[in-house]
DNA sequence: TGAATATATGAGCAATTGTTCATATATTAA
DNA sequence: TTAATATATGAACAATTGCTCATATATTCA
């Protein structure tokens, strides 16, 4: 298959983001819909700096989309290409 | 979406094993079907060593299996997982 | 306005990553 | 056996990454 050098670093840059315990935790809580940041760094045991720092590279590569409401921001998945990727990622790691 | 730490760390280094583009360009060039090391290396214009360094990860993830053949080293996709995550991939960079 | 709350961000640091270079292993041919 | 070829691997180094800590911004409430 023909690939140019940019959509090859885009790709790339797309599987970086999915290529981190702590996003694929925070992911696999969007699962379940939108929430705060608070309420994921809580879930997960983070602090809230580290779930902001992360959720950042999220949005920038559209996998998560901000919604503030008053003077918190929730978070939920961008669209189903993001749960489709994280499915049939786990797919893989499961079976074969 | 509920998910153990364990399975997590294993996404987590699936999506790792794509999150380089000499990685990518390899499974790109893998699409089209089996290749040795050295034609990888040709056709990519990176050495043998780096070459071999990078399929030695992608199999440990079994995303490309490896068949011998007297000297040469003939490398494939592994599953069709790995076609679907790249093609699943390239849909999210090109539309949304 | 000022205090409290929710999130974002920059600097800095340890840990990880991708490559090169040198060398090792394996196979074939002479 | 020796030389040549194909691939693999270890060490080392620069570059990147994910976190913490401190601070900044934004919003609500008193």
């Amino acid at each position: 298959m023909k690939l140019t050098e940019l959509k090859a670093i885009q790709l790339a840059e797309l599987f970086s983001s999915l290529s981190d315990a702590s996003r694929i935790r925070i992911i696999a809580q969007l699962m379940g819909g939108e929430m705060s940041v608070r309420s994921l760094a809580d879930g997960l045991g983070m602090t809230e700096s580290a779930v902001s720092h992360q959720l950042r590279g999220l949005r920038q590569m559209h996998l998560v989309r901000a919604r503030k409401s008053g003077r918190q921001v929730f978070y939920s998945l961008d669209d189903d290409h993001v749960s489709r990727l994280f499915t049939l990622g786990l797919d893989h790691v499961q079976h074969g």
